[in-house]
DNA sequence: ACAGGCTCCTGCAGGC
DNA sequence: TGCCTGCAGGAGCCTG
C-alpha cells in the first residue's frame, strides 16, 4: 500500500514525465463517484491547464497547474499555479503514464490525454483513493493536516505525542500528526527504535520519542532509496513489481525469526490494524 | 475533545 | 475443483 516513500517515488517519477505537459481532454468513470470533487467539475477545471510540476504532501500527489489562458510551455517558469490536482491513492491506488493505446486496466477511473501523446491514468481497484481539483482563486493551496514526518523537528516530534494515552503506533498513523507514516513504516521504525507497539505515546521518554524520530527517518529514506530503484518498472508497465523489495525487518514476518535476535516476530492487533514487532528487540 | 470502532471496496488466501 | 468466507487497510464519520 502506497504510504510516504511509494507517494514520493510515484510523484518524482510522474513529474519527470508529464512537467510541462498540457492536459487536452480529461475523462473520468460514470461509476459511483470515489472523488472529492464531482468528475464533471474536475473535468473541467483540468482541460486546457499547463501541468507545472508534481510533488508530494504527506500522502498526497499534488500537481500544480497552471492557467489555461497563458499556458505557453516555452514561459513555463513565468506560470504561478493557478490549480491543483490532488490525488491520493488510497490503498489500491496508482498513477500511471502511459501511450493513449496502452491497455487500459479494470478500475481505471480517471484518463488524462496530454499534448505530448501521453496519457496519465489514475486506477484505484478498491476505491480508497480520492481526487481533488482546488481552483487557488476560489480555496487556499493544499496542505498536509500534520507534520511531514522527514522534517520534523526534535521539539516538534515530542509535543505531538505528549499527554496522550493512546497508544505510539496509533499515533503514528493518525495523520493529523504526522502525514504520511502508514502501518508498514510505523511497524517498522518501532522495530528500529526498540519500543513496543502498544506502549502509551504520552510516557515515551524524551530519550525513546527522539530514537522514534530518527529511525522513522531512516527507514522512510531507505525505502524511498529502493523504491527510487524500481519506478521505472512501476510506472511503465506490470504495475507494483520490484515495488516491494523492501527489507522488512518486523512487517507481514509473523512467527519468522527476528533478523537480529531470532526470536520469532509477534503479531498483534492495535487501533485495527495488524501489527508486528519483535518482543525481545522491543520494549 | 478525544479515542475507539465501523464503514467503504475488491482481490486474494484458506478451508471444506 | 469450486465456492464461500474472511481478511487486508486509509481515512472519514459516528458514537461513547
Amino acid at each position: 500500500m502506497p504510504e510516504l516513500p511509494e507517494v514520493e517515488t510515484i510523484a518524482r517519477g510522474v513529474n519527470k514525465r508529464v512537467r510541462g505537459d498540457r492536459i487536452v481532454e480529461a475523462w473520468f468513470g460514470r461509476h459511483r463517484e470515489p472523488f472529492k470533487t464531482p468528475a464533471a467539475r474536475q473535468a473541467e477545471g483540468l482541460e486546457g491547464r499547463t501541468i507545472l510540476a508534481v510533488h508530494r504532501t504527506g500522502k498526497h500527489i499534488v500537481c500544480e497547474l497552471g492557467d489555461p489562458a497563458d499556458g505557453n510551455l516555452l514561459d513555463e517558469s513565468a506560470n504561478e499555479p493557478s490549480a491543483q490536482w490532488i490525488v491520493h491513492l488510497g490503498m489500491t491506488g496508482r498513477l500511471l503514464v502511459t501511450t493513449p493505446d496502452a491497455l487500459v486496466a479494470a478500475h481505471t477511473h480517471a484518463r488524462l490525454s496530454l499534448i505530448s501523446g501521453r496519457e496519465l491514468r489514475f486506477v484505484d481497484p478498491r476505491r480508497f483513493g480520492r481526487l481533488e481539483y482546488r481552483d487557488l482563486s476560489r480555496s487556499d493551496g493544499f496542505r498536509a493536516p500534520g507534520i511531514d514526518p522527514m522534517t520534523v523537528t526534535a521539539a516538534e516530534f515530542a509535543r505531538l505525542f505528549r499527554g496522550r494515552k493512546l497508544a505510539i503506533k496509533a499515533a503514528l498513523l493518525n495523520q493529523k500528526l504526522l502525514s504520511g507514516v502508514g502501518n508498514i513504516y510505523a511497524d517498522e521504525s518501532l522495530f528500529r527504535a526498540g519500543i513496543r507497539p502498544r506502549r502509551q505515546c504520552g510516557r515515551l521518554t524524551q530519550a525513546e520519542l527522539e530514537k522514534l524520530r530518527l529511525a522513522l527517518r531512516q527507514v522512510l529514506k531507505h525505502a524511498i532509496r529502493l523504491g527510487g530503484s524500481s519506478v521505472s518498472d512501476y510506472m511503465d508497465a506490470d504495475g507494483e513489481r520490484g515495488f516491494f523489495q523492501l527489507e522488512h525487518s518486523v512487517y507481514q514476518r509473523t512467527g519468522l525469526p527476528c533478523r537480529l535476535c531470532q526470536t520469532l516476530i509477534r503479531r498483534i492487533e492495535v487501533a485495527g490494524r495488524g501489527t508486528h514487532y519483535c518482543p525481545r528487540c522491543q520494549r
